[in-house]
DNA sequence: GTCTATACGCCGATAGAC
DNA sequence: GTCTATCGGCGTATAGAC
């Protein structure tokens, strides 16, 4: 407590909390409501000058933030694959982990699936392309090859399942949906459960 | 034609117009990507000072938009129920009606479902308070009261079936669905239909 | 109703001292 | 690595002539 005066000062920011104090503001406020000012007044900086120690520009922020998402819902995904053969478990443990990052971290579930990141990272891959969304797309093509879901489309498989998974989360998410979020997560698992499996 | 040489010039710039072209640049490039000279450009004014003809300020087009938007929807939703009784032929109707609207305006489904417009309409209701979702709603509500739906939490039901069409819809949108789209309609429908109807 | 001209603010970004 | 200072630019918006 003698080396840090518990004080207003950081020491020194790190490209963390820049991070993590814009994604915050990203989800909230959107990506151009946000600016350089909201981000250092978030992590106590006097001027927005420090920010460029750690990132080029404003949108490089934004690729970080998109590309720390996606890794770790990646490894995410793996682990879940490896632990879990069928695709009712991969599936289940899935909305499981988004149900919780909904809960415990909002603002990755905001930015990841609501925000229009196309607006501002015209360069970068569509969401379905992306490494995490390749491996959910393959949990649907094994699940129907095994005759575990129904035979169709597995993209149109993941359409409607995540559909109404992703539809429950944003209302959760907006406060539409407010009265018992476990309830909310059995209901939604199987109504979209029930959109694929083999009858 | 002598009235009006064909050339390059307008004599006047209508207010639908100015609305037509911000409903296409909104759609396709978001709010804060569209500035004032690109629509000045999309309806040959030489300057952005013949839009304050009509509205007071940039927000005030995304609000009129909106509110046209809605207004439209919302008569052809009483229309529908005005002609069905039954909640199956009501929502087949709605559906029928948003599947035709992403195919021939799509920009319409683009703005009004797909677009974060709190981001900018921060004074407007949300969508779930507008009058067309109100009636929306109301159809779940009469479903399940005259026993043609599961007996759920209206919202719940709406949430799923909306989740299935609009993540359709989005995902033709996109191109991510690109081959069959009468096809996509069928199933899509059919899909929905079946997370909400008592078996 | 459309134009010219212009004001003004905010924001992203950089140079350079400490 | 953080600060002061500052720049250029874009975008919104207005005043006023035609």
């Amino acid at each position: 407590m003698d080396q840090e005066t518990e004080n207003t000062h950081k020491k020194t920011v790190t490209q963390d909390e820049i991070l993590q104090a814009a994604l915050k503001l990203f989800a909230n406020q959107g990506y151009f409501n946000t600016s350089l000012t909201d981000i250092k007044d978030a992590v106590n900086l006097k001027t927005t000058a420090g920010i460029y120690q750690h990132f080029k520009n404003k949108q490089a922020i934004a690729i970080a933030l998109y590309a720390n998402i996606l890794d770790s819902l990646s490894i995410s995904i793996d682990d879940i694959r490896r632990r879990n053969r069928k695709a009712s478990e991969q599936l289940r443990e899935l909305v499981d982990l988004l149900f919780k990052l909904t809960e415990e971290a909002p603002e990755v579930i905001q930015f990841l699936l609501f925000v229009k990141l196309d607006e501002f990272l015209a360069t970068e891959k569509r969401l379905l392309d992306t490494a995490p969304f390749i491996k959910i797309k393959k949990i649907f093509q094994a699940g129907i090859r095994d005759g575990e879901l129904r035979t169709c489309d597995p993209l149109l498989a993941y359409t409607y399942f995540f559909g109404i998974i992703s539809h429950t989360l944003k209302m959760i998410l907006s406060g539409d949906l407010n009265k018992d979020i476990d309830n909310y997560q059995a209901q939604a698992w199987l109504a979209a459960w029930n959109t694929v499996v083999k009858k």
